[in-house]
RNA sequence: GGACCCUUAGCUCAGUUGGCUAGAGCGCUUCCUUGACGUGGAAGAGGUCAGAGGUUCAAGUCCUCUAGGGUCCACCA
């Protein structure tokens, strides 16, 4: 026998990769319809979680079930230089090695990080192999590839001579640690205990004062105004007239505005433009002065008082809270709970500062985009996550797609030296100063934020205008993600794609769930509980690996890692391998399309693999991967291995059993690639060279359906003599049948499978009666055992008396025979006359063993 | 303040458009060294489908409410 007696995966697959790649089998092939999925990039920044496992694991089934139902397949894998990540993460290194960004210039600090990108990608790309990825490797994309950093610049500049894009100061979520402006999907908001102060501020020329409420008591240093809702009774001599601030004796009017809340703290509100998005807002529409407190370092400004100048927030708020309260203006403290917005890695309160940065007009975009949303021309799996998506574009602001960092795409515009307010378009980024009409302008030292350029991969990827690919694959068939990139990735490449190409990116988009950790939180370094993939993999294989993620997960829902599924997932392909073997063993040959049935059990197999078969195909037509996973295995262990194969020994059918294996192999193969390509070699060795993966997968047969049926019967009859023979302990067993009418087959297989010893046809009628059987037919024991077996007998008989009590209420139910399905009825009907028979047999029976 | 998801066997979870006796894996009990496989084979035990109400001939499945767990969004000072 060639193959060992338990699967080692490490024995096969990178021998198995290397032919795939070799082949070129992976390139798009044939003309029928097309396929097409681009991997989302992966990070190129350190080692894979299980998210990536999975996420390969749900593309690559399905790339390659339809590449083997003959469609003309395009898999492109890719991988991101994620500029911000990327620098965190760089700079974690670099903090382990003693050192920080600021001990190196922005050029060595680029090509430090291209270094370690380039590193970290060969490995990324190397365990996407690992993970068994059928890609076409050679439309393998990288972010910082020079396609994708034209297609970054000339939608720049488009959207920049159209007025999309725009340069303004605004306000930016700001964090001061890692020293950049995000988008706002990158602030993070967390409840936090905090204080809500009550501050007096003094009216002008006035005894009175207009008290407000604040939880940021430091800002009061740039206050512009203080508002009120205009509708408030309370304040209605006041608006018009201004306040002496606190400290600093600035004069600043009260005005009035519908964004204020009445009901909320006192119902006056102060207002500092430069450090609160609300009031930035109201600012515009008052025309307001703006002025900055804190300074892009999170420190208080040179232009404040001098007491202030050069605090961080904390300790600036402090002691503006000391100040008004030794000047007598603080009126109370309360403790209050509310949401403060951090960056979402180093956990730094971000500040709304202002700060000049790029911007795109999201409105026009967006617009598109729910659009297109609406109605529905593109499917959400689960459908939920569209709304979601719809409710998310419709509140979108303007995306800040400027980054103060090195790693990352220059933004191409350039600065008049003479007038900052001078901009133009330039690619030369390579240069600082650049020369244009007898003027210098100096380059924009900052970045694009990374979804920017990753926004375009569909269409990119596929290499538009002008590529073949994007003449044949575009729209992507499928795009596969987790929930958590779906507004800042998903959202962007429907709204960028719309807008590049005029078309949507994809057809479809299926949502998976988080893999959290086995006890069902995330994942993460900080609580230990990360398990890497690549140990998984190592300890069980890549095949094991895959379906363990896959099984029993299902669209949009997290789930836990679940160590026993993979175990299983595990044992089920060494229950492949061991198929094989006795197939092998059996000298059989597995090229086949044709199969001869003959006896009941070969054609209840063919039966059963033409509607798994069938079953299977509707459920992956629907991204139902785990759905028929299991249908899968469980077709190939009970009814291949521990029915069809049993029978085998009994007799052998070459062409069945080897076109069984066959389809199983093939069936199989997007869930367990490697695996199932061994077995194939293996087989295919001696004969002509063939490679699995590129097989057609082709409809099943549908064999004799009463002989199929007949084996049906006999698998209830076996199950009924094994129950009767486990309950009594039955060592060794005589089947008396009335009439020896029955097939002989029929009987060898009773024998082998429910392990009689002999069957009689003796007219004597003792023993234990089966119900399984047409003729009269009972299983041999003493009057002592069949004593002890009318306890079973009672309670079966109960249990068919109390469906038989339910059947007959649905059925004298008159509303039920109007208005319930004909079948449905008629089915009832028949349902209750075999239990009918079976209780009168059961009874026979009863009375046989008392008396 | 919105939106969404989850609650089904001891554990982790399936259950598509309502349909007859609610499934799987693991775990558990009993048995089997049968010549592909002990990462195996056979037979079992185990569930008032979170709770309440409603629609229906029929509800785990649809509707409403309640309780518990989770996620996302939102500029309430």
């Amino acid at each position: 026998m060639d193959l060992p007696k338990v699967y080692n995966p490490k024995d096969n697959e990178a021998k198995i990769y290397d032919l795939w790649e070799l082949s070129g089998c992976f390139k798009p092939s044939g003309k029928g319809k097309t396929f097409s999925m681009v991997l989302p990039p992966n990070n190129a920044n350190g080692n894979p979680h299980m998210g990536h496992a999975y996420t390969l694991a749900i593309h690559d089934i399905a790339m390659r079930y339809h590449r083997m139902k003959g469609e003309k397949v395009l898999f492109i894998p890719g991988t991101d230089h994620a500029g911000f990540e990327t620098q965190v993460v760089f700079e974690r290194q670099l903090e382990k090695e003693g050192k920080s960004r600021f001990d190196f210039n922005r050029e060595e600090l680029y090509s430090l990080i291209y270094d370690f990108v380039q590193m970290n990608k060969i490995n990324t790309e190397n365990n996407l192999k690992k993970f068994g990825g059928s890609f076409d490797w050679s439309t393998n994309i990288f972010s910082l590839d020079k396609k994708v950093v034209d297609s970054a610049y000339s939608r720049f500049k488009k959207m920049w001579d159209q007025g999309l894009i725009y340069r303004g100061e605004r306000l930016v979520n700001y964090c001061t640690f890692h020293g950049t402006g995000f988008a706002d999907y990158e602030v993070e908001f967390k409840e936090e205990q905090g204080h809500l102060w009550y501050i007096n501020y003094p009216v002008t020329n006035s005894k009175e004062f207009i008290k407000i409420a604040t939880t940021r008591p430091e800002t009061l240093l740039g206050d512009t105004a203080v508002a009120v809702n205009p509708k408030d009774k309370r304040f209605e001599g006041l608006i018009g007239k201004t306040v002496k601030l606190p400290i600093t004796g600035r004069e600043v009017p009260i005005i009035a505005d519908e964004f204020v809340d009445p009901k909320f703290g006192t119902g006056a509100v102060k207002i500092t433009p430069a450090h609160d998005p609300n009031d930035y807002e109201a600012a515009q529409r008052h025309s307001l002065p703006f002025i900055t407190v804190i300074d892009l370092t999170g420190k208080i400004t040179h232009e404040m008082p001098e007491d202030f100048r050069g605090l961080d927030v904390v300790h600036a708020r402090k002691k503006v809270v000391e100040a008004i309260d030794s000047l007598g203006l603080l009126s109370k403290t309360e403790d209050y709970r509310h949401s403060v917005g951090h960056c979402y890695k180093c956990k730094t309160i971000i500040q709304p500062l202002l700060k000049e940065q790029w911007f795109i007009d999201m409105k026009p975009l967006a617009k598109e985009a729910i659009k297109v949303l609406e109605d529905k021309k593109i499917k959400f799996y689960p459908d939920s996550k569209r709304n979601q998506l719809i409710g998310y574009l419709n509140q979108l602001r303007d995306w800040n797609i400027s980054r103060q960092i090195s790693w990352g795409i220059p933004i191409p515009a350039f600065q008049n030296e003479e007038n900052p307010d001078d901009w133009i378009f330039s690619d030369r980024v390579g240069q600082e100063l650049i020369e244009v009409d007898n003027k210098t302008f100096r380059r924009d030292p900052d970045v694009f934020d990374t979804w920017f350029s990753s926004s375009s991969w569909p269409y990119v990827a596929l290499d538009f205008p002008n590529g073949q690919n994007f003449n044949d694959f575009y729209p992507l068939s499928l795009m596969d993600t987790g929930g958590e990139i779906l507004f800042p990735w998903v959202s962007r490449m429907i709204m960028l794609s719309l807008y590049e190409t005029g078309q949507i990116p994809f057809k479809e988009v299926y949502i998976h769930g988080y893999v959290l950790a086995e006890d069902g939180a995330k994942m993460s370094k900080s609580l230990g509980n990360v398990i890497n993939p690549m140990e998984v993999l190592d300890k069980y294989g890549s095949d094991a690996l895959r379906m363990g993620m896959i099984a029993g997960r299902v669209a949009g829902v997290n789930r836990g890692y679940d160590t026993r599924k993979v175990e299983d997932a595990r044992n089920f392909c060494n229950k492949i391998w061991n198929i094989a073997r006795f197939c092998q063993d059996k000298a059989i040959t597995i090229d086949i399309d044709t199969p001869e049935p003959e006896s009941i059990a070969d054609n209840w197999i063919l039966n059963r693999l033409e509607s798994v078969q069938n079953s299977i195909d509707n459920d992956l037509g629907n991204y139902l991967f785990g759905e028929a996973y299991e249908k899968l295995y469980h077709f190939i262990w009970d009814d291949f291995a521990d029915w069809y194969i049993e029978a085998s020994k009994v007799h052998q059918n070459d062409s069945v059993l080897g076109y069984t294996l066959k389809k199983c192999l093939q069936m199989l193969h997007p869930y367990a690639p490697f695996l199932t390509e061994a077995i194939w070699q293996s087989f295919m060795a001696n004969t002509k060279q063939s490679i699995l993966a590129i097989t057609i997968l082709k409809k099943g047969i549908k064999a004799d359906a009463s002989k199929s049926k007949e084996f049906d019967t006999l698998i209830n009859q076996v199950i009924e003599i094994r129950n009767i023979s486990n309950n009594l302990k039955l060592k060794m067993k005589t089947l008396n049948i009335a009439s020896s009418s029955q097939d002989e087959m029929h009987n060898k297989l009773l024998i082998k499978l429910a392990r009689i010893n002999k069957i009689t046809n003796n007219k004597i009628y003792e023993g234990i009666k089966l119900t399984t059987f047409e003729e009269p037919a009972l299983i041999v024991v003493d009057q002592k055992t069949k004593l002890d077996y009318s306890n079973n007998l009672d309670a079966k008989i109960k249990e068919r008396e109390t469906s038989l009590h339910n059947l007959e209420q649905r059925i004298s139910n008159s509303s039920y025979l109007e208005k319930a399905p004909k079948q449905l009825v008629q089915d009832t009907k028949n349902n209750i006359d075999s239990i009918k028979q079976e209780l009168t047999s059961l009874k026979q029976d009863l009375n046989q063993i008392n008396n």
